[in-house]
DNA sequence: AACGGAACCTGAAAGC
DNA sequence: TGCTTTCAGGTTCCGT
């Protein structure tokens, strides 16, 4: 589930209960999250305060009254605020954080187990190196076309590098690129500069869009089981493309399932 | 150095 | 119905 925008709707989930909380008891169901040790992790967040949640990317940080924390959602994974005292289904790790008197309980969901969270005194190098975050820092057209005239890979491809742009993953980079009508096979040295400015407001655009479903207080993601797609293209190989009725067929790039409209995207 | 493929996991959906 | 296969929105490691 979570590229930028299902990262975004995490952090407006938890940072209302955790900002400026303290944390009254952690309990962690399945390690295989963690990077470091259970007993380390619990002994950093335990009776602590939280000063700020921050989201880069596709990376969620709890800065502490000492040390921080980062969740990364991997795959799967999903911050829920629950009623109840039960575990839910999948939950790998709960946090119960006490504010003016109230405590509420967050939990992790994640059964794949791709995501991780981890403790420490310091940003991580994955959150430092990470590139400008489209939501935080917007997408300069320019800087966007002097990286990707150094890539031969393609574009899409390049878009999924974390260092280059945040939190692009491989709905966003297919919904964008169809936006821009660019194909995703093209080197990525190989777009001129208004192909790139075109991308650039798509890249936005479809983030803020996809963003934009994620309403209400209800906690869930867009296109759970069940639900319709709402994507323009991503999903929807087989059907006709929307722009010019041809049909959207279905590659592979870096291993990575591609929709794409071979008539509109050159 | 760059690039494809496998690995890490589990569940839902599609295929037979 | 039920068993098998395929696929999944991420990242990292390994071998060529």
């Amino acid at each position: 589930m979570p590229e930028l925008p299902e990262v975004e709707f995490a952090r407006r989930v938890i940072a209302p209960v955790l900002g400026g909380a303290e944390i009254v008891a952690v309990s962690i169901r399945d390690a295989r999250i963690l990077e470091g040790s259970a007993r380390a992790t619990e002994a950093a967040l335990l009776g602590h305060r939280v000063r700020a949640v921050d989201r880069r990317g596709k990376w969620l940080r709890l800065s502490l009254d000492e040390g921080r924390a980062f969740s990364h959602l991997g795959m799967t994974g999903k911050w829920v605020l629950a009623e109840g005292d039960e575990p839910l289904r999948f939950e790998r790790l709960r946090v119960d954080a006490r504010k003016a008197r109230r405590t509420r309980s967050l939990r992790y969901l994640d059964p794949r187990l791709f995501g991780r969270f981890l403790v420490a005194s310091e940003d991580i190098p994955a959150w430092r190196e990470l590139g400008p975050d489209p939501l935080l820092d917007g997408v300069d057209a320019d800087a966007l076309f002097d990286a990707l005239q150094r890539r031969k890979a393609p574009v899409k491809v390049a878009l999924l590098d974390q260092t280059l742009l945040a939190g692009i993953g491989n709905i966003q980079a297919t919904e964008a690129l169809f936006a821009a009508q660019i194909d995703p096979r093209r080197p990525a040295a190989s777009l001129a500069r208004r192909e790139v400015g075109r991308l650039a407001k798509a890249i936005l655009r479809s983030i803020e869009r996809t963003l934009s479903l994620e309403t209400g207080p209800e906690i869930a993601y867009v296109e759970e089981p069940g639900a319709p797609n709402p994507f323009v293209i991503y999903g929807r190989q087989g059907e006709r493309c929307p722009r010019c009725r041809g049909p959207l067929e279905k590659i592979t790039l870096a291993g990575r399932g591609t929709v794409l409209c071979a008539a509109c995207q050159r």
